[in-house]
Formats: structure tokens, sequence, C-alpha cells
DNA sequence: CGTTGACCTTCCAGCGGGGGGAACCAATAG
DNA sequence: CTATTGGTTCCCCCCGCTGGAAGGTCAACG
């Protein structure tokens, strides 16, 4: 199959599917007029890829996690330690994430938000670091 | 000041400094053997925009921010829409990434993660889309 | 006076993970 | 025969820096 094909089995973009393949994740075969051609299994690992990339994998990760979906003599402690790294990544995305929400909402809620000027959302952008009896008596 | 006391000051790296000159950021003053020369106030922005980017705004909000800040004329309310909009952002990337972290943390937890081949963490990305009934099964 | 070393300058390349679009061939439908 | 839809390569662009090369400047030391 074509690459168009691909990408609609895939849920890919065909732009993707081609950077997928220039960076080796998959190989296609080429046809005598030089378009790609996928097999089966093409189209099988790119969907495995979207999923992977869908879960926030990175490509490193995909292309680790993709040689031991091929490796029939895996151990699934391997992919299990892959899976459980990415996920303290998440964790630490999420709790820096929530770490600027907490911060910003109580700025967005001190805000009046009205056509004065005075503004704490700015005032503590623009509070000086020597001011930390400013920060103790706030905080 | 140099560049090596604002990066001192402000906490930012000098090549980020000069990045931030380099999109107009700041305006620092040029001394005659051509080095940058800071004044208190451009420190003070600089400092300003470590923070706002330390809370995740974009370099466009920052720009605007720093605008706001400087205009003593600005209605509150314009500052606070930006930053609910960041929040909303934010907001956004949290749930993108609990969805994953739930996802995931699921699959590590019915993997055993020993020997043996057997992953579902593997047999989950490599499921097939057209395997609804298994999907609707176990979800 | 020379030299060392810390500082500063510019410019160019690259990261991740693709997206946009040009310029060009191949296949097919009417 | 042409129009449309696909495919191909190529290179630049995005964000927000970061690293490195090649070179200028300045203060201190001998």
């Amino acid at each position: 199959m074509n690459i168009g094909d691909a990408a609609d089995l895939s849920g890919l973009p065909a732009k993707t599917i081609r950077y997928y393949e220039d960076i080796g994740l998959v190989k296609p075969l080429r046809s005598s007029n030089g378009y790609r051609t996928f097999r089966e299994s093409d189209a099988h690992k790119l969907a495995f890829l979207g999923r992977a990339r869908a879960l926030g994998f990175t490509i490193e990760d995909c292309r680790n996690l993709l040689a031991l979906y091929e490796d029939e003599e895996r151990a699934s402690a391997v992919v299990k330690e892959i899976a459980k790294q990415h996920l303290e990544r998440i964790d630490g995305k999420i709790a820096e994430l929530k770490e600027m929400r907490a911060t910003l909402a109580h700025l967005v809620q001190e805000c009046a938000g009205d056509h004065r000027p005075d503004c704490p959302i700015l005032a503590d952008l623009a509070m000086k670091r020597c001011d930390e009896d400013d920060r103790r008596k706030s905080t």
C-alpha cells in the first residue's frame, strides 16, 4: 500500500510517516516508481508508534518499545521499566504544572480585573527578590 | 553593568539574555567596546521575564505583560485576561497528562515485569483499532 | 611588556517532533 | 488530452533556548 493508505490506517499524517522513515523507525519498501510501499506489518508498526506517542513516549522510547515488541524473547520487566520511567516524567510534569497553576490561580483571584491599573499579577512578577520580607509576610 | 552581572541579578543565563535582546524583549545600551550595558531597569525587566517564564507564560505573553507593566495606565482586566487564558492552557495540559498517566499507570500495574515476554503494555500499544470488541470488553 | 584567564562579542548549528509549501513525477478519470 | 489526485524530494519554519567556534577586551600578575 502507498503512504496515503498507511496514513489512513495508522492515523498518522503522511509527513510524519516520512519523518519516521527518515529516522529509521519504519522501513517501507520502494516500488519501481519510487513510491514507498507499506506492508501490513509496517502499517501496524505505525499505528503502534501513534499510540505510543499519544501516551507521551519520546521517539527514543518508541524506538526501544518497537524493538521490544519485535523481540519475541523480551522480558516484560524491560518494557515495564521504560513505562515506569515515563510515568515518573509525567508525574514530574504534572507536579510542575500544578505548582504553576496554584501560583497563577492565586494571583488571578487576587486581581480585581477592572479598569484600574493596580494589579497583583504584575506586582508579583515585578517583585524584587531582595524584598524577601514582603514575601514572607504574604506567604 | 555587563551581561554577567545582569545574569547573576536576574538568574537568567547570559545566552538567554542575548536571545531576549535579539527578539526585542530588552534593549540594553552598548558601551564603546561593544559590550552590552544593562541599567537597573533592564536587570529588573529580565527578572520579571524570568518569573513570567517560570510561570509558563509564552514569550509573546511575556512581551505583552512587560508592555502592560511599563504602561502606568493599563487596566488590570487586560492582565487578568492574559493570566486566565494561560491558566486554561495549563489546565488543558494537566488534563492531558492526567489522562496519559491514568492509562499508563493501569498498564504498568497489569504488567508482571518479570523475565517472561508476555506484556500487556506492548499488547495495548499493538492493539489494532479493528479489535473494538476487545476494547469494549476490557473498558 | 607579555601572558594568562575571565569575560565579552558574533555567528551558526541543533534539540524534539514534526508542519508548510515549492517544484516536480506518476497514475487515473473523463 | 487534460485535470485532478496522489506521490516524491527539498528546504525552511515553529519554540525557547543551548552549545560551540572564532575572535575582541580587560584586569592582574610576573
